[in-house]
DNA sequence: CAATTGTCATAGCTAAAGTTTATTATTTTC
DNA sequence: GAAAATAATAAACTTTAGCTATGACAATTG
């Protein structure tokens, strides 16, 4: 016996007909008849008598309908009680997150976030890695999301996701024919970087080691946003690192100028922090459901490649 | 959601261990865990907090839980309003039953019947068609079991199934070698045939029609019982028919005797009758239910083959 | 009274869901 | 710190819900 064939003979009851109670249970009528019969013979009982028309419920059938009725609306109060405990959900949550993943992660829970809780008012701000932690011991927001780990006694992290490392070449560069790339093969005085501060600077540093530690770029210029630095690979010469969720919504274009790692594949790992001793802990469960449940599952997947080192 | 899942979650709830509960419920463990898992995910809440151990459930997933419980006792509050239903019909059921039925089909149903139906004192007798149109006229008996149509505007029929006639031979009759049996093959006059008045013998002599109308049988015997018939045919000469029913469970050596008809096969209907007028009709519904529910489904095809005339 | 229409049942097929075994990652325990 | 216990994951397998097409039957209509 399923919910749905209980909700299959309370079709029938009301419409009093195979027909229509399928077309109202968006299935075809011969599914229905068929799990009607499945739950008559389970019950070894008629519950229709399909002899009039149109079609009766016979003595016992109308007492299991009415029983099923009862059944059935205890199951749904059981969404009910979900629905009401969300809407119970209330007060503001100080969100910090760094701007290598504000721009491609928000979008991705955002406004699931906004209708699951309706009374949750959201203030949301982009910072540098160490301003959110300092905010965060001052009380000055309640959560942070940005790259671990950090190492910091005061803070708990409790890691989302792992995010690749991709590299973005200018079409005239001569790794941008290849299939995939070794980090022995790029030279961080070829890269455009983000500007001193960034954990993902500071990562992108630590990937290419050694290589190219002499500094022979004509042009110097660090910008504070993954998207101007882009910009100027696809106009200009160079390349830079791009991670994962910055890469998703791609076009056919500018795929071509991505290029993979050969593996293992370079990873930063993703958390919300918080202050040890923050109280409002439910809250940020919540917040990490819902991020964890909108983004790609593979993402998940703490082996998918190399943890990077953050300073 | 399903009434399975909610189960599963009671289980977890009690046991406090995946493994246990999924013990407990007869499943495998990842089965249980993955259905939780999507339960979970439908309702879009966490239900369990698998990092404490013993699991424990979250605050939502508590008030889950309760009030899966109640939907299930109100789900399983239908099996239990069949059950109190079947013990309040009483009262008594005669049967008539024909001798060529009775030891076959009887055996079939009538346990379970009467487990089924506690308060209901069953009388079966056993006799002859006409015996029983004769006693249900009467009321002297409320149902009848045997061969029809019978044409008789006094009476009701309600078909029951379809019985295959077999064919049993000694095996020192040249028709045993063969695979199948044409009609045409047999002659009356080598058969075993139950004494006049069996409706199982009008039938047989019309399955033969007009072949070897002269009897030059040395010895005549005719018998009241099919068993009997069967004993001669296994330990003298000759052959005689055999219902369906009566060759379910023959032994492997006794399908040595056996032997089919070819296509169209004949058969014979049979059904339960009542009195026109007749009253206790939900009585004899159950039990016409419980006989259609308790012989193997191919008995129950109209077409499966010829209908042979009664008289 | 034959033809049409409306109704539910049946059969064969496909796609999805449920289950299993085998394995892995973690935590607990001694 | 090794062994045991626990739950998650993966891949193969089995079952089942659902679909289309068709059939049987009854009521209605021309």
């Amino acid at each position: 016996m399923t919910i749905v064939q209980l909700e299959y003979l309370l079709a029938v009851d009301t419409h009093k007909s195979f027909a229509r109670a399928a077309e109202s249970c968006f299935v075809t009528q011969p599914t229905l008849s068929m799990q009607i019969k499945k739950v008559e013979k389970e019950l070894n009982v008629l519950i229709f008598d399909r002899s009039k028309k149109p079609v009766l419920t016979t003595d016992i059938g109308r007492q299991i309908i009415d029983q099923a009725r009862i059944a059935l609306q205890e199951t749904s109060r059981i969404k009910e009680l979900i629905q009401h405990q969300k809407n119970e959900i209330k007060g503001e949550l100080r969100i910090g997150i760094i701007p290598t993943l504000s721009p491609y992660l928000l979008p991705l829970f955002i406004t699931k976030f906004m209708q699951q809780y309706p009374d949750v008012n959201l203030v949301i701000e982009e910072a540098l890695s160490h301003t959110i932690i300092h905010k965060l011991n001052n009380d000055l927001i309640d959560v942070g999301i940005l790259v671990t780990p950090l190492n910091n006694r005061s803070i708990i992290e409790i890691p989302l996701f792992y995010e690749i490392f991709k590299v973005y070449f200018s079409t005239s560069h001569p790794l941008n024919k290849k299939e995939t790339i070794d980090i022995s093969e790029l030279n961080i005085n070829d890269m455009w970087l983000l500007k001193e501060g960034h954990c993902f600077r500071s990562q992108a540093v630590n990937i290419c080691g050694e290589n190219g530690s002499v500094n022979t770029n004509q042009l110097k210029f660090e910008s504070g946003s993954l998207e101007t630095l882009r910009r100027i690979v696809e106009k200009q010469h160079g390349y830079t690192f791009m991670p994962e969720l910055a890469t998703l919504d791609f076009n056919k274009e500018q795929k071509k100028y991505l290029r993979e790692f050969s593996n293992p594949q370079p990873v930063r790992e993703v958390s919300l922090i918080i202050h040890r001793g923050y109280m409002k802990r439910k809250l940020i469960d919540l917040l990490k459901q819902e991020i964890v449940s909108n983004i790609p599952k593979e993402l998940l997947n703490k082996n998918r490649g190399q943890l990077v080192n953050i300073d």
